[in-house]
DNA sequence: ACACCGTTATTT
DNA sequence: AAATAACGGTGT
């Protein structure tokens, strides 16, 4: 909640957030975070964020998270301000940790793509976080935590839908989806199947219902067992996802020689999510790619108010 | 290179 | 204190 958009990214949030201003939702309706934040600066994250020692990070471009506020990257211990090669000084610094703080934008559109699809290949991990605005690396390792935290949530409903063998209405959803959130617009209400729940989900056993009787606390699933990685790519890939389709069922869209799918550009004008929605509201001439209209037309009516 | 998973640290 | 983004270690 909160999310204070009016923290000025420049300067430390957590200092603002404590020290004043507890105001929880007055939030500008700032389309979470419209505000294309300057930031830090690479040298800054990684200064103060020791670089994620991540080897992919490279070649999956790793825009610094524009909206959604990060935490300060500010008050570094003390006596290295100076800090001129930040290679030499390995001493005591702590290391401050940079959290991001997702709008709730974000997170219902990542909850609610979650709840149909536990695993995201590659690409389109890349083409949601650059739809997000958000980083490949953040987005894969949100999918992580949410299915970690799903995991733990299958075991403490493990005992109401124990025995219901698999039968049963299906175990207690999964407390995935924003509130108000429209989920029922997602699935299809026309034929027209947004990509992730498209054939590959449809005729799989791979619904959320099935999934959630999976419960692979054995390690039915996982990644050992099956090796997503291997999967994922020979599921996943282009093809798989944009057979033919994209001709069919939307209207401004015929046009588009849809591109197998495109490294996922920065085809979205700028800004972020709401700003994309906006703009596609009346007009959809940035939404040049698939992945921009689909998710446009899944979650374009399910915003947060104070989103908006 | 990625998933898992325990841990750390920040945010509320 | 709880939730969770991000990290680090480990295994494949």
């Amino acid at each position: 909640m909160s999310v204070d958009p009016d923290c000025p990214p420049t300067l430390s949030c957590s200092e603002a957030a404590e020290s004043g201003d507890p105001s929880p939702k007055p939030e500008v309706p700032g389309p979470a975070e419209t505000y294309d934040s300057p930031q830090m600066t690479e040298a800054d994250v990684s200064l103060c964020e020791a670089a994620s020692p991540f080897p992919s990070s490279g070649d999956l471009h790793v825009q610094e998270t524009p909206d959604s506020s990060t935490s300060p990257c500010v008050p570094l211990p003390d006596s290295l301000e100076a800090l001129p090669k930040k290679g030499e000084v390995k001493v005591r610094m702590k290391k401050q940790k940079v959290r991001t703080v997702f709008t709730q934008t974000q997170l219902c559109v990542l909850k609610d793509r979650f709840q149909r699809q536990k695993y995201l290949s590659l690409q389109q991990m890349q083409e949601l976080s650059s739809f997000l605005n958000l980083n490949y690396k953040q987005v894969k390792t949100w999918f992580q935590n949410q299915r970690m935290k799903y995991k733990r949530w299958q075991k403490s409903n493990w005992q109401n839908s124990a025995d219901a063998p698999q039968k049963g209405p299906a175990p207690v959803e999964y407390p995935g989806t924003c509130s108000n959130y429209a989920q029922g617009n997602l699935v299809n209400t026309s034929g027209n199947l947004p990509m992730w729940s498209n054939h590959t989900w449809n005729n799989s056993a791979w619904n959320t219902q099935s999934w959630a009787n999976h419960s692979w606390n054995t390690q039915t699933w996982n990644s050992q067992t099956c090796n997503m990685q291997t999967w994922n790519a020979q599921t996943w890939n282009a093809q798989t996802w944009y057979p033919q389709g994209w001709n069919s069922p939307y209207p401004s869209c015929g046009e588009e020689p849809l591109q197998p799918c495109l490294p996922f550009p920065q085809s979205l004008p700028a800004n972020d999510l709401e700003a994309s929605l906006e703009v596609a509201g009346d007009s959809q001439k940035y939404l040049n790619s698939p992945q921009a209209l689909d998710l446009f037309l899944n979650y374009a009516m399910s915003l947060q108010p104070e989103d908006l």
